[in-house]
This record gives structure tokens, C-alpha cells and sequence, in this order.
DNA sequence: GCGAGCCATAAGCTCAGCTTATCATCGCCG
DNA sequence: CGGCGATGATAAGCTGAGCTTATGGCTCGC
């Protein structure tokens, strides 16, 4: 095999020395692995005649098929790179994706146009080694050891509703107030912490077969409908803050988690990462809601924040 | 390069296991390659799941093309070979070839008509590691190491005139009335030897600047056409001393070196040569003149054959 | 005749690439 | 559920293919 690759260089420069220097190899070597190939080919190759080689006639026969199969093989291999450069394959969650992401990342395609990119979404946090993915973007704490990390943001939470919700259930003005209303997905974690740094020491009501959605987005398009309160991240719920479709009740609560940009540790370097990362990192710091914090310990306290 | 060859095969079989096998190794060394592989192109080729592996988006990029690729080295090296197997190139001395071998070749070819057969013609012996040559006849000792040797006939050699020089300028009865008459290319070493086989101890006279014609075919056809006396090797002339347009003056004399069927060593036992050397001792068994005595010694003496 | 190029060969080293052995995982089936 | 068969990954260790360096021989041009 690598006795082909070298008659093929051998074949176009008919010269053995400066086939090697193409191939990076002695002169030698060159002669070695002609010399292989022929005895096991039972044909000579080349012939030699006045201190010079020249392709045989049988070798003549194959050298054009030969490069030309070599030129497929460099051409194949040279697509994969290109593709690889050209394809950013993002993973993330959900509502990371909708809410935040999305939105943004046409002003990376604008700043990138020869980059194409494909979000991947998944609750569940990508495996590198099993699916074909550049960078993902996760909430934890930072302790991937075989991956390249990158502090994004920290999670924030707050009960949110709707104004028509609060007109017909309200007040919702204090945390009891809140935990007495009709709360989207009551088993989601982040109540009982709310509740508990809102100063609420007493466990929430049971779930009351309360609707359990899967997404923050779904939880939050309930609750945009005047369906309930649901917990949700403001960073994730700006505009719809912003502009009314819903309210946030309370103060917003930081969480022990982060959201991290992650990738393996070979592609770190590869420009379409460094791009993303780039871009990601100034997105964030242009964010006025994303909170960015210190990144957080393992298992730190959450802390309040003021409304 | 090999890793390639393994990502090929594995590719094609979506399993590394059976691609092992088809490649003659173990599953641990396509799995060693295929990860070398992916390590240096910085790019996975398979995605592995659930204890199987499948090509990885990137993988299928590629795969069709590199298949494509080695489908046509493959099919070079088959042609190649294939040509190999198809053509016979004998390298010859003129006057084997002229005045005995082609005549009798189109029997070879009938016999083996997917057989296409080259002849190269030189006086010089053909140099088997610098020219594309399968089998050559050659006259000498049979003294080459290298190559795998065969013997063929003797050597004859005997005077040979034309009926019309031999009326004008005979009579040409004996060993002086040749000598004196015109001889072609006197300067041939085998007419001193054979007018010393003829008892004439005394040296030929020296050339009277006669015609000195480079090879048999010329001579035998300056004989026929009246010009002369010519030395000839019956064997090779046998139907123009048949039908009459040459006669032998006086004996044949059996020279010391042979006719030899040589080729290189290691093509001894390819199938096109068991077939040209089996045709051809087949031939010289059925010449009526070709002295199938035993091969002659090194610097043996001439032998006297009767006419 | 001499030097520059080029290829063949010899000797020797080194590590890529293999094997063997073992383990982990998955899917299947009783 | 638990054992089994199939498949891949990994570790450890060996070995010879394939390289390098050094040299010699041949041919050509000056």
C-alpha cells in the first residue's frame, strides 16, 4: 500500500530522488519500495538504463489509473476537511436553543457566511465521542475533565405569568401568594428552591397533578397563554419580559449551576470553535441580563437577586 | 495509508470484525487504525453505539469515494497483470528468429490463441532487468547463472552457395575449391574453424575486403541471389535447401556453443512460458535437423556431422 | 578526466502495526 | 433476570517492514 503511494510520486516525477524529497523520504527508501512492489508484482516497473529510471511499459500502463485513484483518495479526504472547517454542528438544550440562541445566531451566520451551522438539541447532554458534534453548550458545573470548558453564564430562575393570569388569580405579590396559585410544572426542582431562598421554610404544596412540560419553552408559552406560573430563566425570557407577555414575579434566584461551552479537547483550536467561542462569549457579555458571575462551586449556595 | 485500506474495508462491511478478516487481521488492529486514523484527521469516521459502529456522518462523506479509489487500483494492478498474463515478449538473434522461429509461431499462437506474442530482435543479449522481455533465446554456453536456462539444439554451421553461383563458378566440390571462390563475410570466425574441421590446416586467406553482412538472413539471401559462398546454419535454412535455391557445399560442421531457452528465475514457472517453453522443445524434437545432441561443453570441440 | 546527478545496495535501527489477552457493552433468549 | 454470543476498546508486548546513513557504480556534460 504505502509501496503504491510511492511508484505513484515515483511514476509522475520519473526520479526517484525527487520523489523522495516529495514524499519526505530518502532516495533509498524510494528505491526500496520499488524494488518491493515490483517483486511482488512480478513486473518491472521501471526501467533503469543509463543511471536514470523511466517507466516500463507495464508501469506506463497503470501510472495514469494509479494517480488518478490517488487523486480521488486526496480529493475525498480533502472534501472531509473542508467540510469539517466549513460545519459548525452545535449541541444544546432546549430551551437554551429557543430562547436565547437562536435569536442570536444570525449575527454569527452574518459574521461567518462561509460557516454553515446545525443546531443539535437534546435535554440530554452530548456524548463527542459518539455523536459527530463540534461544541455544545450544557448546564453543570464546569467538571468535564475530558473537555475544553468555557464559563458562560450562570442560571437564573423566577416565577413568571402572564398579566391576564395575575389579573384573574392576583395578587401574586409575595411568595405564598405565588405558591397558592396554579404553578406549571410544580415538580420542577427550582420551586422548592425559590421558595426556600424566598424565605418559605415550609416544603410547597404537593404536586396537585399540575401540568408537567418538558421544556422551558413549553412552560413558558403556557404560561404566556394565562395557563399558570411558571419557574423560568429571565435571561431565556427578555423580550418576552420586556415587552409584556409576561411578568416576572419576585426576585429573580441565581443557581448553583452554569452554562458552559464545551468541546473536545482536540478541536479546541480549530477555527470554527475559536469563532463560535468568540462570538458566544461577547453575546453573553452584551447580554444586560446574563449573569456573569463568578463561575459558580460545585454545589454552592444559591443566591438572591434583587428583582 | 493502510489505515485508509482498513477504513475501506471497514466501511464497506459497517462491522470491524468482518473487515478484519477480509484484510487477513485482527479486530484489534482495524480498530488500532481506524482511531489513528480519526486521531490524525481530527475528525470521527464512525460513530460507535450500543456495541456497534456505523459510519459517522463525516465517514459517509468519504466512504464511496475511497472505494471508488481502490476499486480502480485494483483494477489497474488487474490489468496489469492481466496483460502480463496475455503477452509474451521473446527476445531473439535475428537468424533464430527470421529464418526458424517465425515461421513456426503461428502454431504457437493457434495453439494459444489468447496468447499475444512480441518479438524483440538484437544481436545483443537481452538484459532482463532492463527490458520488459519474458523469455529469450540466446546462443553461448548456457553459463548464466541468473537465469533459468534451457537447451535447444547445437550450433551447425556449413558453406552454402546458390545453384546458379555454383554453375558459374564451380566446380565447388571440396574444402580448397571454397576456399578459393567467393566467400561472404569472410571475416566470419566460423570459416577458419570450419575449413579446419575440413582438413584444411593452413588459415583462409585473408578478407579480400569481401561483403561483411551483419546478420544470417542477409547472407543466406546474398547466397541465394548468386553473390557468393556463405557460412550458414543448416537448420535454419532447411527450406531453401530444399526447394533448391541454396546447396550445402560439403559437411555441416557441429559448432561448441548451444541455442539456449532463457528466462529470469523467478517467471520460470509463469504459465506463458511453461507454454512457450513446452512448444518449443516440442518443435526442436520434431525439426529433422535441429542436433538435439547433448548441450555442448564449455569450449568443447567442433564435432564433424556427415552432410 | 573530473565533478555532478542519479540509482542500487548494505547495514543497522526503530517504531508502527500487529497479535494475544482481557474487559465492557449490548441484545437476545429462555 | 441472568447467562450467552457478538462486537468493540484497550493494554501489553513483540517483530519485521520500512526507514536512514553510507557507499559505490554508472552516465553525462564540461
Amino acid at each position: 500500500m504505502a509501496a503504491i503511494r510511492v511508484f505513484e510520486a515515483a511514476a509522475r516525477h520519473a526520479n526517484f530522488t525527487s520523489a523522495a524529497e516529495e514524499l519526505g523520504m530518502t532516495q533509498a527508501a524510494v528505491s526500496y519500495q520499488i524494488k518491493g512492489l515490483e517483486q511482488r508484482l512480478g513486473v518491472g516497473l521501471f526501467v533503469r538504463a543509463r543511471g536514470r529510471v523511466a517507466l516500463s511499459e507495464a508501469g506506463r500502463l497503470i501510472a495514469g489509473q494509479v494517480s488518478g485513484a490517488f487523486d480521488a483518495l486526496d480529493e475525498a479526504f480533502g472534501r472531509l476537511r473542508e467540510e469539517d472547517e466549513s460545519l459548525l454542528r452545535i449541541s444544546t438544550f432546549n430551551s437554551f436553543a429557543a430562547q436565547w440562541l437562536a435569536p442570536k445566531l444570525g449575527g454569527f451566520q452574518l459574521a461567518h457566511p462561509g460557516l454553515a451551522v446545525r443546531l443539535d438539541n437534546s435535554e440530554d447532554p452530548v456524548d463527542f465521542a459518539r455523536d459527530d458534534i463540534d461544541v455544545a453548550v450544557r448546564g453543570g458545573f464546569g467538571d468535564w475533565p475530558e473537555l475544553r470548558v468555557e464559563f458562560l453564564m450562570r442560571v437564573l430562575f423566577a416565577p413568571m405569568a402572564s398579566p391576564s393570569f395575575i389579573s384573574q388569580h392576583g395578587p401574586l405579590d409575595t411568595p405564598g401568594q405565588i405558591r397558592a396559585s396554579r404553578l406549571l410544572s410544580p415538580d420542577d426542582t427550582w420551586w422548592p428552591r425559590w421558595f426556600a431562598g424566598a424565605g418559605l421554610s415550609d416544603p410547597p404544596p404537593p404536586s396537585r397533578g399540575g401540568i408537567r412540560l418538558d421544556s422551558q419553552p413549553l412552560e413558558g408559552a403556557a404560561a404566556m397563554a394565562g395557563q399558570g406560573v411558571a419557574i423560568l430563566n429571565p435571561v431565556f425570557w427578555r423580550a418576552e419580559l420586556a415587552d409584556g407577555r409576561l411578568v416576572q414575579l419576585g426576585e429573580a434566584m441565581l443557581g448553583n449551576r452554569g452554562i458552559w461551552l464545551v468541546c473536545p479537547e482536540h478541536k479546541r483550536n480549530a477555527a470554527k470553535i475559536k469563532a463560535f467561542r468568540q462570538w458566544i462569549a461577547h453575546e453573553v457579555a452584551n447580554d444586560p441580563d446574563a449573569a456573569t458571575l463568578t463561575a459558580p462551586a460545585r454545589s454552592g449556595p444559591s443566591v438572591t437577586l434583587p428583582k
